[in-house]
DNA sequence: CGCAGCGATGTAATCGATTCCACGAGGAGG
DNA sequence: CCTCCTCGTGGAATCGATTACATCGCTGCG
């Protein structure tokens, strides 16, 4: 392959000059520069973008780590951020957790090995040493989704709050009294803020959630699954299962299918994090929806403003509820909820 | 952040030494070892992965430059790419081409410019100049799913030819005479072939496939409506739609369900690709399965022979048919097909 | 006792770029 | 006509590793 040096040769200048043309600078004749540029043509020669980060120390290059890219989820977040951080010339690097922490901490070594600019990360657990020396040590960071708390790390996220407050408000309505969640890791803060914030909702009904009724997943079918057939198996099996995201929904419809049961008739199924495929599911799932696109976009803007030198700012965007049938009763089209069915 | 010169300073040694420690090398006194390894971890010190490819002109790295990330059929071979990848001792670089022939380039240039070892494609389009180019220079490649012909690369990849024919017997038998396919581009391989195994199936039932019941898609949910709601305006509708690929059968539900029809009962539908959510669409959709796991294994093995020197080769894993209810008649569970209803 | 050979180590070249600095030519101003 | 600046250019240092080659001290054998 071409190096700078074949393209001075063949051009008859030297490498500072070749170097020149090909980064803009002012003072190159435009003489030299047409011969540069032709050589550049003639040989097909492309610049070694390692040998460029090992001069300038930049690789223009993000690391982002997420915990699954299998759910439907986080595969259009990472959608998002590529989208973005080409649109401000830079690439992407993923690393997948797949929601195991010694995983991410392997993907998290080698992003960092690899001296990316910045890392974007929704964290898998509470914060593994290695990640929280790498904030210490200023690493240009920012967390999506999930963050870790105590760290001076700039946070992208969603509030679901007020939506989980509709969606109670729409169970309750529909006269579902016994409700059940699926929660994810208590170590990770989507995990605990989902149960919290169903907690508080059904508080201002006066209905309780009995510990029975909080199912421990791990944001995977599998799970899900396993705890909705512990609801099921209870003396009084609940009225309503929400799952804490779109995989354990997926879990607790196979588990609830599995008996011969069905939604919403029988029990009905909420879940957190809306995907296409929730609107052609037997029923169509009621969801809460994330503006996940815009959290990738606005964590890859934040995380450059931090690179780039300039104060990057946390964002929280609100969660909306989208109501469909498995909670019952059509959705009556309105204003404010609407479904896309 | 540490170098290895700073090792050196601080174990009292040279870098050559501290290299040889790090690297395995033989000829090192237990005593330096001792010092180097107390040194490195006494700093932190990581060796910087950049400055090492410069040197050794490897990156231990693998470009995949896919479709589509948002289909769950790629989502899973980026995943098992990666993890055969990461036991192979290997990073992933993953290229989003989105469909988009330009922007498949934009990745496939960016991967060259970062000098991964080799590239893991599945090509948008009938190959550009750049792609070829590569190919000719002899880039490591490999093809995966989709390929481009006449090209010297070996391909990963599956054939669904039997399983067409499973699928055509099984309308059949159901009493479908009249099929319509939703084509993925003629660019493409993927989009070619399944059209050819279609015809040549429906030939050995003595159906006809006229050019109206040939829908042109783009392998995105939004053709797949379109082009069902052309189906459902003929004169005669068809009696089924084949989807050539997952997204554009859900865009097909869509159409169907917009029309107040219902699948089974006012049209059928098949799709290629089987992904979990179609187990649960309502019906449950009629599928034909890749071996998508072993598929992306397959490639990165081919792949890192050709690089490792060894001579890669070329695979073909069968794909089979999974029945479900899409096309009516509740499946009467049997040893070869069944469905993970 | 002398020299060959080996083990441990250091010096320095190298990978492909960027960039500081020096230098020469040419124009402007005194 | 001389000096000073500016512009265009090239030489060479540099980034952080790897590795060929040289060196030095020992050991062992003749």
């Amino acid at each position: 392959m071409a190096s700078i040096k074949d393209v001075a040769a063949s051009a008859g200048v030297s490498v500072a000059t070749v170097s020149r043309v090909l980064n803009g600078h002012p003072s190159v004749s435009a003489d030299a520069r047409e011969r540069v540029l032709a050589a550049v043509a003639a040989l097909g020669y492309r610049p070694n973008a390692v040998a460029r980060s090992l001069r300038t120390d930049q690789t223009h290059t993000l690391g982002l780590v997420i915990s699954d890219v299998l759910n439907p989820y986080f595969t259009e977040l990472a959608r998002s951020v590529e989208e973005e951080a080409r649109a401000l010339g830079y690439s992407v690097i993923i690393g997948n957790a797949d929601e195991r922490p010694e995983l991410q901490d392997h993907h998290v070594r080698n992003l960092l090995d690899r001296r990316i600019d910045g890392l974007l990360v929704s964290p898998t657990d509470g914060g593994s040493p290695l990640m929280l020396d790498a904030a210490r040590a200023g690493t240009p960071m920012v967390f999506v989704d999930r963050w870790i708390p105590g760290v001076d790390v700039p946070v992208v996220r969603a509030d679901g709050r007020a939506a989980v407050r509709d969606l109670v408000a729409h169970l309750y309505r529909l006269g579902h009294r016994r409700l059940a969640i699926i929660a994810g890791p208590a170590a990770t803060t989507t995990g605990s803020e989902r149960v919290e914030a169903f907690r508080a909702a059904l508080a201002e009904y006066g209905l309780p959630l009995p510990d029975a009724r909080i199912g421990q997943g791990d944001f995977q079918a599998e799970s899900g699954r396993r705890v909705t057939e512990g609801f099921l198996d209870l003396p009084q099996p609940p009225d309503v299962v929400f799952a804490a995201d779109n995989l354990m929904a997926l879990g607790a419809l196979d588990a609830v299918r599995a008996r011969g049961l069905r939604v919403p008739d029988d029990i009905a199924l909420a879940a957190f994090d809306d995907i296409p495929w929730f609107v052609h599911t037997d029923p169509p799932v009621t969801a809460i929806a994330q503006p996940t696109g815009e959290l990738g976009r606005a964590a890859v803007r934040a995380l450059v403003d931090r690179i780039e030198g300039r104060t990057p700012r946390s964002v929280t965007l609100p969660a909306r509820l989208v109501v469909r049938r498995s909670c019952g009763e059509p959705p009556t089209p309105s204003p404010v909820q609407r479904s896309t069915t």
